[in-house]
DNA sequence: TCAGGGCGTCAAAGTGGCGTCAGGGCCGCA
DNA sequence: TGCGGCCCTGACGCCACTTTGACGCCCTGA
């Protein structure tokens, strides 16, 4: 899902070439929040599922250009996004084709938008439950790890345990692992934008962090201070 | 999937109560490879998922004893397996309600083998791939054991009684066990979207979650606060 | 050599979150 | 109509976390 000010909006890229049909499933889809994007070709198809990322792509295979099978393909190379794919033709070979080819529904013009924006959910929902693993959750130091995703940090095989602005100052900087954070950001991120100049709370912290997290508080390895410019974790 | 002497063997499990609508599918999915099961009514087939853990299941709407929805939820409570609905009314109705209920895919009766086995297909294709690493039905907790099939909760051998809403906490944070879980995703699923600054039902009903499991309530070592932050279940 | 800014450290408030208990309202069931 | 289970609400004490202030160090530039 895209995610843009904290809210989960859906992306639904619609590939038809018959304006009446792409129309209606504009005006459907969007009425339901989600985000629609749009390609008449299958050239098209393969560009904007490229640069658009969409939650999940809505096919017809009757396009003038490519074969649907291979727009599938063309798509299956590098991403598992469902595909729904609409058709005319209702014959048993097609739909075979098509799911082999990786398609993950197949209904069959004229169909009724119900059951389309079922169908759209329940792929819409697998997508989501199926996709997540991407990053890597559990980041090894030499002398402690972050499990990013459960929030808990180990030392020594011991969970040690951070408040809640502890676990955002190093959460942000474990994320950008070896690149600088300036001071403003992590103000801004873990204390809200009108903290911008309290400085002084990122010394308190970072030194309850190292307290808790370094084999030499006063000499740290991972929780490094770059003087005048913000912080740097470093595995 | 099942592994057995390093072969993969996909399980279906088919639940029907047309005795020749089983024995199709039986042969020809047989013939075709996989290992199927069988059940005859929504019981049976609950029981039969919970314990042959099918890779994918084929489900006929027109159960006996059970609604087809029921079912449905009743798998979707512990597994992503994917679920294919057989149905004879081909109303739109009916179709949305199963998809939205967790089904995967919906095939009306009758139905042609070879886009009922490509759909089959597709279906196993997205679980191996999505494959979270087999969740477990019933967890284990050092005093307590939660069966999330059954919606059952023992403690000493005994069943414990559990409110709707100290189930639904218990339900999520169990599924996310070693997880930490936000205040704001506990209050959104299980009172609602409208409920996210309501901390307080949290503290009422995770200290009768605590009542009725922890040996020691006020030493908490299941359920746990990350003061905060949110809440964490550890076996 | 001195002044100043940035940083680390320590300790002392204060305050907000948490656990707990008890009461009240609602709804389904007898 | 009464009863019991469940959910919500309010009050209160306690503790952990956040905030704040004071002080000394180091480095740099005048």
């Amino acid at each position: 899902m895209t995610v843009a000010k904290g809210v989960a909006v859906t992306t639904v890229l619609v590939v038809d070439d018959e304006p009446q049909i792409v129309r209606a499933l504009r005006i459907n889809l969007t009425a339901r929040g989600y985000d629609v994007r749009t390609a008449h070709d299958g050239a098209a198809a393969l560009r904007a599922a490229a640069e658009s990322k969409p939650d999940v792509v809505v096919l017809d295979l009757g396009l003038p250009d490519i074969d649907g099978a291979e727009v599938i393909e063309g798509l299956r190379g590098w991403t598992t996004v469902p595909i729904i794919v609409l058709s005319a033709r209702g014959d048993s070979g097609d739909k075979v084709r098509a799911l082999d080819a990786g398609a993950d529904d197949y209904v069959t013009k004229p169909f009724g938008m119900d059951e389309l924006l079922a169908r759209l959910r329940a792929a819409v929902r697998r997508g989501a439950t199926s996709a997540a693993p991407a990053e890597e959750a559990v980041v090894e130091a030499e002398s402690f790890t972050v499990d990013l995703a459960a929030k808990k940090v180990r030392r020594d095989g011991a969970e040690v345990h951070l408040t809640p602005t502890e676990w955002g100052i190093l959460e942000l900087l474990v994320r950008n692992r070896g690149k600088l954070v300036p001071q403003k950001q992590v103000l801004h991120e873990v204390w809200g934008p009108a903290y911008a100049g309290e400085t002084h709370y990122l010394r308190v912290y970072l030194a309850q962090l190292r307290r808790k997290l370094e084999p030499r508080p006063s000499r740290p390895r991972h929780l490094i201070t770059e003087p005048g410019m913000g912080y740097r974790f470093e595995l």
